[in-house]
DNA sequence: ACAAATTAATACTACATTGTAGATATAAAC
DNA sequence: GTTTATATCTACAATGTAGTATTAATTTGT
């Protein structure tokens, strides 16, 4: 079993990134919209569920239903919240992939 | 079929760095140490060579055999280099991080 | 005011890609 | 032919992704 719930993947710090920048407001759509905007990149909302339902049970995230609101119509919006423990793993993530870089100089990079 | 070759997955970008890092030197034994070293990362061997050889497939990296060393014995060594395509992505990756750090304010962040 | 249509959103299902380890095979030096 | 450093193979778990279905609310038509 892969060292459990050790290292978060790729997708799984954007979308914890995406989460602590849009604060009380990121659920569904707001964190797709986000992604596109920010960092170009287009994924299905399936995709980010998924994502969102993990990182939940690896207590990365925690959610909570919102009360409707006076828009058009629709299923309550879940808005998700980023734990202390997702912190902790992003700026983990974030170390080590800092660490890498600076051992690189330019002379070892192309143009 | 999941957009192609367009993001580099956690490990992969890790494996990457290091690589160009090593330079010359990067063959399967020296990278494990490397990843142990400065990131207190320990991975089996058999997790290096499989995401070597997809990211060999992919383009990123290319790989030849060195010649036998006067050494104790063994295969002969197998050098990693990452092209100029590896490269790119690898920029890419940093600047979608970098993007989704810097609209992160203190404030949003515990202690 | 009630039912049907519309809308904004979430949930489910299935599959592809990436991450990881363990066991096995090779090639060279001794 | 034994030992050693290394690479390869096989199998499975975790993560990434998309498509489809479902749900809950608002609006509209009568």
């Amino acid at each position: 079993m892969a060292e459990k719930e050790k290292f978060l993947g790729e997708f799984e710090q954007i979308v914890l990134l995406a989460c602590i920048q849009l604060g009380a407001t990121a659920y569904g759509a707001s964190l797709r919209q986000l992604l596109h905007d920010e960092i170009q990149r287009d994924v299905a909302i399936g995709a980010l569920y998924s994502t969102l339902e993990r990182l939940e049970k690896k207590g990365m995230v925690t959610s909570k239903f919102g009360a409707a609101t006076a828009e058009r119509g629709g299923k309550p919006k879940r808005f998700f919240e980023v734990t202390a423990k997702g912190q902790e793993a992003l700026k983990r993530a974030r170390e080590a992939m800092n660490t890498l870089w600076s051992g690189i100089s330019i002379r070892q990079l192309d143009a």
